[in-house]
DNA sequence: CTTAATAGTTGAAGATGTCAATAGTTTTAT
DNA sequence: ATAAAACTATTGACATCTTCAACTATTAAG
């Protein structure tokens, strides 16, 4: 039992063979992978609350006080304004956000979080933190800080 | 022309005010926004020799000398098995890699890259190769050699 | 030798991704 | 001022990906 693991996930055994091909050394290839393991383990701790890490996305951004509107959140998480509106959709049908008609641009409609969706986001919040730490456990905080800095620089 | 950017991918203009996000803090966050990144870019880049990052990363590996089968396949890079079905099966149609019933356990079957693969994979590296470069751009050799270690502590 | 487990395959159902078209609004050009 | 062009959110269609439950052939366990 040396890892609580809520989410299993099963870690390639017999496969050392697989860890020396040139694949591996490619950054595409790894990010993939840690993504699909990390969005695996966190939809995991998510999934209790009703939120996916999409979801989680938003009205984690909605709740930031940075008031975005739509077309900001679909540049901003590289998805199509058509998701935006299914996954605002959701949060607002359960009271977590409302949109706000932008009186300086009344096309545009600002999404900000409601007091249950701030509720929401703080367990929201301490779930990913769990899951960052199981995916990050072997690292040590200033591993994790320079992986943090470097994909920072890589993702915009 | 800082940047030849064969593939467009509009970068994040006014929206420094969801940087400070908390959003922006988490691995998930930053893992998913490179991710997609990356694959949209290394998927540019393969699609003139009709490949996607996916057969990419099948052919990469039946062309690596560890001869898998397709249930390691499917363990290594985190799909269904059925996924690698008909991942295998493009590949195969098109002469780029064969199955080989393995003699030791007639179930399982090998996957081997042929002559044709090898040389459409020796230009797939490169177009690989160049997507790292683009993604890769504002990072030291150092940097990068770090990124890599860091990213295969938390892929496994 | 019977039973249970495994590898590959097929097909279905749901989720995601991509794209075109539309209505309402703002910006630009005339 | 008016007309044309551009932009935001929305809808709906369609392809792709994901997930899962069967099924066959083969191997392993009891």
């Amino acid at each position: 039992m040396t890892q609580p693991s809520t989410t299993e996930i099963p870690p390639p055994e017999g496969l050392e063979r697989l860890l020396g091909s040139p694949l591996v050394a490619e950054i595409e290839f790894l990010t993939a992978r840690a993504r699909a393991l990390g969005s695996a383990r966190a939809n995991a701790l998510l999934a209790p609350l009703d939120l996916k890490i999409r979801s989680y996305a938003v009205l984690s951004l909605a709740c930031s006080g940075a008031a975005p509107s739509q077309r900001e959140l679909a540049e901003f998480l590289l998805l199509d304004p058509s998701q935006i509106v299914a996954l605002v959709d959701g949060l607002e049908q359960r009271g977590l956000v409302k949109r706000e008609t932008d009186p300086q641009d009344r096309r545009s409609k600002v999404i900000k979080g409601t007091a249950k969706g701030r509720r929401l986001l703080a367990q929201a919040a301490a779930a990913t933190q769990q899951a960052e730490d199981q995916a990050m456990g072997n690292l040590t905080a200033t591993e994790r800080a320079q992986l943090r800095d470097l994909l920072r620089r890589i993702a915009f």
